[in-house]
DNA sequence: AGATGTGAATGAGTTCACAGCT
DNA sequence: AGCTGTGAACTCATTCACATCT
């Protein structure tokens, strides 16, 4: 398996994509399936599942398919969900406290093992599991738990000191729901989830509609 | 203003960023701007937002810049952010409940005004200042509050039906949270965030780390 | 002079079409 | 024959370079 590194998040993302398709397949009782097939089943495109899965190697055999447990083991382990990922909470407000509650209760290589947030009147409370500590302590908390992921649930204009205390607190990566861009370190990449945007892109959607009532 | 129909969700994305940068600027006072300046204080690109711009219209003056206030106003405009749009959550699990937790104290145009559950034992309850109602009053509660929004929030096997079961209450775009691919109706689309899918993404990063201790 | 708006050039991403293996 | 893996063609997106307007 050549570990092609730097590939597009389009390719990782369609390669999560067909990890969780393998894996219904799997419930399934299929053990081997056409390029072909999969796109069908699954709406996306044979020819993209070939070329993305070649960027990492050759995991099909000629003239037959994929074997589907060993193909999502290969992929599994190429994303980096063969073990555990512990993961930090910054900012333990509205949004915050429903990541940990739900991301809590999710299944997988994803664990969330500690939330910070400056506010004192929040440190303390127990939010999902989990003992909300104060900010000052986050490097430390990162230190016991073994934390790699940091969450970022700040307000924008929280957003870019708190990703500066995760890098220098040690996580590698980092998943942010902040409404706006952070200047990245090289070694810990940013991956942003914005809701506004995807809410205000839809709304463009609505423009010609009776709304509102 | 030439409505272009159908711009790329890159670029209204992006239009999304300019309009809160805009905002941003408008809280300092600032009342004018070029795309260069725009640029450099929040690291996008010059030539990105003219030709990002100049899909919809001629907005700035050559030699001077653009009006900031001006702007603001015409990407609001044109981005449907001029009016309420009303949200209806379909399932109220941990991520539901986060969402209505959430998007319930978020101000601006989106408001969420409805929850429905398959689950008897969730109707009933309040959550986040909202009623959770039956799914099977969907199209009720779409028609009473006004919701032209829905936010599927349902495990993978039940986003289709609830899908389809919004087309058929009438709302007219779907934001989903729900990790699979869904056949859409042509009337209403749908933008999907699929928080598994980029935690896997940045797990890819961390396959070289020693994780989890 | 100075900044916008835009055709032309480049680059990224996807699809096509087929060589090559089983 | 059948399906993978892949160079070539094509489409979509970004960047460049400059004509145009104030």
């Amino acid at each position: 398996m050549s570990t092609a590194e730097s590939a597009s998040p389009l390719t990782l993302n369609r390669l999560s994509v067909y990890l969780r398709c393998l894996r219904h397949l799997q419930g399934q009782g299929v053990r081997r399936i056409s390029s072909q097939e999969l796109a069908e089943r699954y709406l996306l495109s044979a020819t993209q599942i070939r070329k993305d899965l070649a960027q990492f190697g050759e995991f099909g055999i000629r003239g037959v398919g994929y074997d589907v447990d060993q193909l999502a083991a290969d992929l599994t382990a190429l994303l980096g969900l063969d073990r555990e990922h512990r993961m930090v909470i910054v900012g333990m407000g509205n949004l915050g406290s429903a990541l940990a509650r739900y991301l809590g209760f999710n299944q997988g290589p994803f664990r969330v093992v500690g939330g910070v947030d400056r506010d004192p009147a929040k440190v303390g409370r127990r939010v999902g599991g989990l003992a909300v500590r104060h900010s000052d302590e986050l490097a430390r908390v990162v230190a016991e738990t073994g934390a790699v992921i940091g969450i970022l649930a700040v307000p924008a204009d929280a957003a870019q000191a708190c990703y500066d205390d995760l890098v220098r607190a040690g996580v590698q990566a980092v998943l942010s729901f902040s409404p706006v861009h952070v200047q990245q370190h090289p070694a810990v990449p940013v991956k942003s989830v914005d809701l506004r945007i995807h809410l205000e892109e839809l709304a463009f959607f609505l423009r010609g509609t009776r709304d509102g009532g």
